[in-house]
DNA sequence: TCTGGGGTCCTAGGACCC
DNA sequence: TCTGGGGTCCTAGGACCC
């Protein structure tokens, strides 16, 4: 098994295509080619859930992830709603990266869909068929494969190779690529970033890749100013590790179908999402280090507390006491639309 | 068509100690 | 008496991503 972090020659990114609704069309053939959205308990009509995923046909009538399904029922009255199962994309993602680590290369996992493979070879493009060949006969997945000589580049190379493609970014093509597009289609510059920039007369990657770095820096922050300018001349993180990824926090958060005005009810939430998040927990052998709250109210208005425990700790009496404390911290004098509880647990020693 | 859920990382500023 | 910095711990909040 390879382990380890380091560099490679090649960093390929790959990226399963619409990956909850592929699943679903695995168990439902008769769905292909229509439209599918993904999302909720699978009821168009319930208020305060989104879609997870859209198919492409789906994609078609303007449906994405994060819309109100309401909204998704609206733009496309023909699509099959089908409710979200966890348990099916876990079993699916672990079918695919398990054939991705046996190709034999570093292999990187980032979260359901995607993960990153570090390659010392000659042919990338090669190897990006070889594996979506193999995850397509053995899954009957689609994925898609950015490839270039770091993670950012690699994904961002990834948006131009879907679906179901490949597509190479490096410094030869980088700035014809990339240069006259908008500073937001880098990977790690959202829209207050983007906003900013704009209004330093920066809009496009080209004039970020050229831009001043005392001026970046200045604004940024030494470290952030830098890191911008780096992406923008298409840099970025170089490493692939094989190590498994340790959480660092675990959370649950529950937006309620009508707010919660009764304090007995809010307690009894927070209580219930405390336990379920020390579930996990402790079904993952890990401890507590801090517990935190986090209150939304009917103006969308949302803020965290946090607290340190006396000392790293699994028992449910103290995590539950502790998360109703930082809860009672908050004036809580508005109707309550969502709670949430975020555990952040203690590091296994590196040693 | 009012705005889900699960994460990570960075920065700023106050408290406190030397 | 007053003032100075440095370092560390802690929480709040911002930003971004899938």
């Amino acid at each position: 098994m390879t382990t380890g972090t380091r560099t490679h020659r090649w960093i390929l990114h790959v990226d399963l295509d619409q990956f909850l609704a592929s699943v679903e069309l695995r168990r439902r053939p008769d769905l292909v080619g229509l439209p599918v959205i993904v999302g909720g308990s699978g009821d168009p009509t319930a208020p305060r859930k989104v879609v997870t995923c859209a198919s492409y046909e789906a994609r078609e009538f303007g449906v994405h992830a994060g819309m109100p399904l309401r909204t998704a029922a609206r733009r496309c009255p023909e699509a099959t709603f089908l409710p979200s199962d966890p348990d099916a994309y876990d079993a699916a993602s672990g079918e695919v990266m398990g054939l991705l680590r046996d190709l034999g290369h570093a292999c990187e996992v980032w979260g359901w869909d995607e993960a990153y493979l570090g390659a010392d070879v000659d042919d990338p493009v090669a190897l990006a068929e070889h594996l979506r060949a193999v995850i397509a006969a053995a899954t009957g997945l689609s994925c898609s494969v950015g490839i270039s000589d770091n993670k950012q580049r690699a994904k961002v190379a990834t948006g131009f190779a879907k679906p179901a493609g490949v597509f190479t970014l490096t410094d030869a093509n980088w700035m014809s690529v990339m240069g006259g597009r908008p500073v937001d289609a880098l990977w790690g510059v959202g829209p207050k970033t983007a906003k900013k920039l704009a209004g330093m007369d920066i809009t496009t990657v080209r004039e970020l890749a050229a831009a001043d770095a005392e001026t970046l820096t200045s604004t940024f922050g030494p470290s952030t100013g830098l890191w911008l300018l780096l992406l923008a001349k298409g840099g970025g993180d170089d490493t692939v590790s094989s190590e498994p990824w340790v959480p660092r926090s675990r959370s649950h958060v529950v937006t309620f179908p009508t707010d919660l005005t009764d304090r007995d009810e809010i307690d009894a939430a927070v209580t219930q999402l405390a336990r379920r998040t020390l579930d996990d927990v402790l079904a993952e052998g890990r401890v507590v280090t801090r517990v935190a709250v986090t209150v939304r109210t009917s103006t969308f208005y949302t803020r965290t507390k946090i607290r340190k425990l006396p000392e790293p700790d699994t028992r449910d009496s103290v995590i539950v006491a502790t998360a109703l404390a930082v809860l009672d911290q908050f004036e809580l004098d508005r109707p309550v639309r969502l709670l949430g509880v975020r555990l952040e647990l203690r590091m296994p020693s590196t040693s």
